[in-house]
DNA sequence: ACGAAGCCCTGCAAGC
DNA sequence: TGCTTGCAGGGCTTCG
């Protein structure tokens, strides 16, 4: 399930493979993911030139001379470059094959990810138009997680994953960054201290470098092969631990569902 | 404006 | 062994 870390290593990844080439073009076998693939998508993609691949929040943005393409993995979908023709598997969705032969495959088992065409300015498109900052972005500071949050009765995990408020956070990289901050996940977003999402926030920046860092080490494992970037490389401390000790106190882990999603936290080290 | 719940989908694990 | 059931997850969408 890619987090952030993951569609970042990704990125990095297809950066040499796509910028300054050309699309020589879209080979679509099943068109259908969160939102159907385009018809028209693999006609205007032939022969254009990718400027640039750059990340916005989970998505990976392929920028054109014409308009840009919009790609989420979802929670299953990958990306891989495959330096020769393989015979595609049962959920290859989609072939971006370049003018240097490489071939850029997309995979998506659960069908969450998505293939959209922009128009112009990338960020105009309603999936991205209303994103909150980078966790890095100079303006998302403790402070202005603080002055959002005022007023909020929903647990501060909630906040935390809410991409209006700030991109990129997804569900074990909250709960990580909850506790690595001493902060119990349940707590009132309104309720949570200035000094707290000041340290929340560099426990988020935190976490996701050190998970980057790790994507990092199999970048060079990414081409061919089964390698895929991933967060299983970092040490988890606290997500899929429940009823485990913790790795601050020894004490045990405690797991319950917020929103929905499986959130640990340890009682006595997270206030 | 906020918040909670529903939904999309497949693979895997656990229970019978 | 083969079924059924539950769960995982991001994030859009709907409803209150």
């Amino acid at each position: 399930m890619p987090e952030l870390p993951e569609v970042e290593t990704t990125v990095r990844a297809l950066r040499p493979r796509l910028e300054g080439r050309r699309i020589a073009r879209l080979v679509v076998r099943d068109r259908r993911l969160r939102w159907p693939v385009p018809a028209s998508l693999a006609a205007r993609l032939s022969g254009v030139p990718v400027l640039r691949v750059v990340r916005r929040a989970k998505y990976i943005l392929v920028e054109t001379g014409e308009g840009t393409l919009i790609i989420h993995l979802g929670m299953s979908g990958s990306l891989r470059i495959l330096p020769a023709e393989q015979a595609p598997g049962k959920h290859d969705h989609v072939d971006i094959v370049t003018d240097h032969g490489d071939i850029i495959r997309y995979c998506d088992p659960r069908r969450f990810g998505c293939l959209l065409w922009q128009p112009g300015e990338a960020a105009r498109h309603a999936l991205l138009r209303d994103l909150g900052p980078e966790p890095w972005d100079p303006g998302c500071t403790g402070d202005s997680l603080f002055e959002r949050s005022r007023g909020r009765r929903s647990p501060v995990k909630t906040f935390l994953m809410d991409s209006g408020i700030i991109v990129g956070v997804g569900n074990i990289y909250a709960n990580e960054a909850l506790f690595d901050a001493g902060i119990r996940p349940g707590r009132a977003a309104g309720r949570v201290t200035r000094e707290e999402y000041g340290r929340l926030l560099a426990a988020v920046r935190a976490v996701l470098e050190a998970a980057i860092r790790a994507g990092g080490t199999t970048l060079r494992d990414f081409v061919s092969g089964d390698a895929r970037p991933g967060y299983f490389q970092v040490d988890l401390k606290v997500y899929g631990r429940g009823g485990l000790p913790c790795p601050g106190c020894g004490g045990l882990l405690k797991e319950v569902r917020i929103s929905n999603r499986s959130t640990v936290y340890c009682p006595s080290c997270q206030r």
